[in-house]
DNA sequence: GTCTATACACGGATAGAC
DNA sequence: GTCTATCCGTGTATAGAC
């Protein structure tokens, strides 16, 4: 991909996890990508909906394949959870509350009134739940269980980073790192 | 309080919870409340930051109180917390998926760029939080495992919003309601 | 394909008539 | 205290030089 474009996605992702769609600006854009306003119509013709689209599903992506990763690198599914909170915790602290879910802020702002935007949003999370279920379902869980429990995680997941973004907190995701590993345990076979 | 100052704020609330803090424009508040835009400075000198802020802590309290007299209506908790996550559910069918928590997007919103804004919708999780947490205490509950537990609940609620308005669907309600419920039911003592 | 200048609408905010 | 007119900045988008 070109370099330019590059640039304009990676700032627009960054931009708009911090001040949302409608609060950041083409203008703004352009200038923290050190990209020349026009280049912004050139790579995306559609304007500000494609940019948000692409930003979308590019970083909802990307997202992805963070978490999973390291839901996966743990043999004891439960000690994934664990950790992906604590790591999400980590990083929140690292970035002053600004790095939670790079679409949430977004997906609350165009639910009700971006149809483009909001079936973008909905594709993610859609992607996600699949993804997460058949890594659940490798690791010994019950097909409704698995949906059930990584619906659980994600949902759980995003409502901490909403208190924890306003609180400046952490308290928040270890909760709710507890309340999904409760969940989690109760679909186990009861261990040794 | 005076008829158009309380039409400005419940219209402001309406506005705030659909299309956001940043996306609601001052003018648009007006036509929808029916009100003189002049009006809007007069009951709130200081712009649409203090109209911000006010609608956040009124709306803020007004939810508390309706999610936990479900709660509190239920004399097994258990019931309450489904039939709490059912009928958010129910509500956000009922108003085409729009009445979903009336501070989360703007807390996103505002967490890393308004830090006004930032303090007073943290002062409403707080207050959720506390008072929750004395709910679930005067039913039986340990301090520690109250206060876990309630954060669990708001954050799977919040998260389960930002999902199903997204997404269009109760699923991730129905979802995050079975998760806290087996948390609540870890916490508890096994009963008969 | 890079970049600047500009059009036009709407944002928040204010002044001042009544 | 109600309401209108207006200011000025910024928003998205486009035209067109280079």
């Amino acid at each position: 991909m070109n370099d330019t474009k590059a640039r304009i996605l990676g700032t627009s992702s960054d931009l708009f996890r911090r001040n949302g769609y409608t609060g950041t600006g083409l203008k703004q854009v352009a200038t923290e990508a050190r990209a020349p306003f026009g280049s912004i119509y050139h790579f995306f013709p559609g304007g500000k909906q494609q940019l948000g689209e692409e930003v979308i599903r590019t970083s909802g992506e990307e997202y992805a394949r963070l978490v999973f990763s390291i839901l996966d690198a743990h043999s004891d599914i439960l000690e994934g959870i664990e950790v992906g909170f604590r790591l999400a915790g980590e990083t929140l602290v690292a970035t002053d509350y600004a790095d939670a879910c790079p679409i949430a802020t977004v997906a609350l702002e165009v639910a009700s009134t971006n149809e483009v935007l909001r079936v973008a949003t909905a594709d993610v999370f859609t992607s996600w739940i699949d993804s997460g279920s058949a890594l659940l379902r490798a690791r010994g869980f019950g097909e409704a269980d698995a949906r059930r429990l990584i619906l659980g995680f994600v949902t759980s997941l995003e409502g901490a980073f909403v208190l924890a973004r306003a609180l400046r907190s952490t308290e928040p995701l270890d909760a709710a790192g507890a309340t999904v590993l409760a969940a989690a345990r109760a679909c186990l076979p009861p261990r040794e």
